[in-house]
DNA sequence: AAGACATATGAAAAGTCGTTCATATTCGGC
DNA sequence: GCCGAATATGAACGACTTTTCATATGTCTT
């Protein structure tokens, strides 16, 4: 069955340009992996899930702001967060977060091969 | 900003985990995408090469705003510069970019499918 | 050489974000 | 019902970012 889109008034693709509210979207996405705390959170919680306590042993931060980060990421849709017990343990909503991730790491490393000098512009002496 | 330490600069995948480095360095690198006006000055740029001028029209910001978002997308790679008579013309250094940016889209909508409601938690009331 | 134009730059202001501290809530066991 | 463990919450503080304002730099034209 083909896919029908009723009413999608957003831009499935960058490549359109971004519409201020698709731009506002993105923004406070990637935002919510802009941080080496979050990353570590999300990179701890790949492929298992853990509760909170092993989650603040697995990054080292304190508990209140582990607390903080992981429904700044649950609001974000990264995580989901399950009642067990008088633990509660989360897990990756799902791995397409791991592959914007990598797709920062790639572009990182394309960078370093392709990019000796960082002065690559006509604006510095 | 740092030097390369020589070491496990081959992980490739987020999945087996970040470095405190490489945590920081997709940190940074998701942070330069991470505002509005970041992605529109970079979806202007998509497809084509503009002078700064051109790119203020384009996106509607001061001229001094979009010459300080500039040099912050040189910096972390993500677009190039060439003197051009009186003009500075900019381009992006790859699409590579608009990948993660159509990454970011994704999940959104994934997320729109997905999860009708917000509190897919055990947390709140 | 002077003036107009295009872009960059530095400092200050305004806003945003992450962490910490202290405290509240919710659950299980006794 | 009460106590201890696990997690969440709110307010406050510091750090960082984005924008603005004023000014500097470089370039073309005449």
């Amino acid at each position: 069955m083909g896919h029908q889109r009723s009413g999608n008034h957003d831009a499935t693709s960058a490549g359109e340009g971004l519409d201020a509210d698709a731009a506002k979207t993105v923004a406070s996405i990637l935002q919510g992996l802009a941080t080496p705390s979050r990353l570590h959170l999300i990179t701890a919680l790949h492929g298992r899930t853990l509760t909170v306590g092993e989650v603040v042993e697995a990054v080292g931060m304190e508990q209140s702001a582990v607390s903080h980060q992981l429904r700044n990421l649950r609001h974000l849709g990264f995580v989901t967060a399950e009642r067990q017990g008088r633990n509660i343990v989360y897990r990756l909503f799902d791995d397409h977060v791991i592959d914007i991730i990598d797709q920062a790491l790639s572009h990182a490393e394309h960078l370093r091969l392709a990019a000796p000098r960082v002065g690559d512009d006509a604006t510095e002496p």
